[in-house]
DNA sequence: ACCTTGTGCCGAACAGTGTTCGGTGTCAAG
DNA sequence: CTTGACACCGAACACTGTTCGGCACAAGGT
């Protein structure tokens, strides 16, 4: 007897409504226009309810972000581990373009508000945190002698680059690029390549 | 006490003043705290009288990006023309990159808001606009033999490319890596190379 | 001197935001 | 029946950007 005494013919409640309601929002308008008060008139809720299930506003989006990162995490996770490391690289690099150029309004809730949980590069990444398979990728990459380290560009800054490098062509693409008339997919590939390549042997 | 008339002994009234009360209260706070009437109280106005001189709080911080923009301008104008393409590629995006670690909340203000004006790449660049050096820079490394360009990836998106990846350390480290422990000048510095020498041969 | 015009400025208000508080009504357990 | 917890909400608070009507004063024309 687990179930709920509500009537079962309702459209969901509690949580589960906040959240789809909330994430329906930003679909529509964005992260940064969302309205507690839309939210809760969507849910079906007054806007003090959502404090029942929500510390504040900032901490639904949060929730909402998580979802994010696991969608991108399991996109990372369909490229396959057996590629070669360039390969394999460029693949999570373009997973990661087109999860952002398909959703931008998730990619940029995402982004908005996050800051990294590591305050140095000793400390451990998260398992399946997405930069941590990058950082691995990179890391056989110089294993296989695919990549040539050098002193102070190791495995993370090397990985920290290819990151910064998609995620500041996504941002571009999503905030300032809208509408801009051009082929991103491909470009945003060749780029990738680029610094791949630059990777492959050392600065000369 | 209701004393309410224009005293000369004041340093600056009008746009100039609100000018700087804005700027200083963003370098304090960020951008996006920003208050109007935090302004006008330090400007000595009356929220209201903002209203005489800018539109809207997003024209006012428009001014204030564009004074940002300037700034950064000038910085790209003291890179020597004489260098080589390779060398004065990395003198700009070293250029950007310290523009962004020693004024944060100021680069933090121009990306915030800031669109594109162009729409296609054929459209022309502004003189003097930041990124058009970096495109005019590609370009003569390209036609001195020392970039190799491929089809669909020429001057524009290598130096898209190279824009993005400045622009995404920047945001990365000014967003999400405050505090975080790390030479991040070097480690910028040879993430920059390495893209660099993977526009100086083509992708293997 | 008067009257007009214009300028610079502000108080008050409007509509919106996130958030908190005090209180309902309903339900399960004692 | 009583108790207590829970879900929920109306109203308010302290903010935000913005608008409107009007006040005080300087200048110009007559």
């Amino acid at each position: 007897m687990a179930t709920r005494r509500r009537s079962p013919a309702r459209p969901e409640r509690g949580r589960g409504a906040i959240l789809a309601a909330a994430r329906s929002l930003v679909l529509e308008g964005g992260a940064s226009t969302l309205s507690l008060r839309a939210v809760a008139a969507r849910a079906g809720y007054s806007p003090a309810s959502l404090y029942e299930y929500f510390e504040s506003r900032e901490a639904l989006l949060a929730v909402l972000a998580a979802e994010v990162i696991g969608r991108l995490a399991a996109r990372f996770g369909r490229v396959p581990e057996s590629l070669a490391p360039r390969a394999r690289l460029l693949r999570l690099g373009s997973a990661y373009l087109g999860f952002a150029r398909e959703n931008p309004e998730d990619y940029l809730l995402l982004f908005g508000r996050m800051a990294s949980q590591r305050r140095a590069p000793s400390e451990p990444l998260g398992s399946g945190n997405p930069f941590g398979v990058v950082v691995a990728c990179v890391q056989s990459g110089i294993d296989g002698g695919a990549f040539c380290p050098r002193p102070g560009f190791g495995a993370e800054e090397m990985a920290y680059g290819f990151w910064a490098l998609a995620h500041g062509m996504a941002r571009l693409e999503a905030e300032h690029l809208a509408g801009y008339a051009a082929d991103f997919e491909s470009i945003d590939r060749l780029v990738l390549e680029a610094y791949v390549t630059g990777l492959e042997r050392g600065a000369g």
